[in-house]
DNA sequence: CGGCATCCGGAACGATACTG
DNA sequence: CAGTATCGTTCCGGATGCCG
């Protein structure tokens, strides 16, 4: 990968920059890497999930949260919302293509988290330690 | 909210699990997810930087936010601090092995974004529309 | 069941000024 | 250069209540 690291981009390169504060590809990062987009993401990626399934599977979370998180991937096109017409109402979540690609990616940082979990626990310890018992 | 019945964790077969609203590792991805520790990483991937020239690379960062980041990612043992002792102050920032891991996940992910820019901007436009021009 | 509207407290954030 | 301190603002997020 040609990483021209502070020299113009080579012609026909990427315009889409993250480090740019313009850039609008920052936004959807957020709403995938936020507290929620993330987790959302995650279980969707396991199976479709219904509005109130999700809110359960997603522990923590609150249907204010939930509902916002969705409506961005939603408009973001990683999630796609299917309604079902009918008394009492259903609607179902489930990952688009890109949305499932996503999600791939961000299943392998999950696992790779919960792996080096002991290393990043007894990261922490030393941090504490050296800074006295900060937070 | 999780359940009635409150177990302990058996830390010998704990495994940490993202959903679960206890547990550490959420706050890991917050910090690796969140606005500016996703772009410090990224920014330390192509090389270590030393502090200025980090906020220098993420446009939009205040000193102040970079600062906060960069002690939770360090902390998080993602990020390794150099001081050299000087005048002026010389301190660089690198990833650890760890850290080198995930932003290869992140580098990853940014890829992905940015290729398929040009679909989110649709479903962006797509979306905006059906919900008659919203955000 | 699947939302949305409203309120409100606190955390996050940014700009500025200051220190070693 | 590499931060910390302080302050004002913004926005996140939870609780509650209502509607289709």
């Amino acid at each position: 990968m040609t990483s021209g690291i502070d020299e113009p981009a080579p012609d026909g390169a990427l315009v889409a920059d993250v480090f740019d504060k313009d850039c609008p590809s920052r936004k959807t990062m957020e709403h995938i890497g936020g507290k929620w987009g993330l987790l959302a993401v995650a279980a969707l990626r396991e199976r479709p999930l219904r509005f109130n399934a999700l809110c359960r599977r997603v522990s923590g979370v609150s249907e204010k949260m939930m509902s916002q998180t969705l409506q961005r991937l939603e408009r973001d096109g990683m999630v796609h919302r299917e309604v079902r017409q009918a008394i009492p109402p259903h609607v179902e979540y489930e990952l688009t293509p890109l949305g499932r690609k996503v999600s791939g990616h961000l299943a392998a940082l999950i696992g790779l988290l919960e792996d080096n979990f002991d290393a990043i626990k007894a990261a922490q310890a030393e941090y504490d330690e050296r800074s006295g018992e900060g937070r």
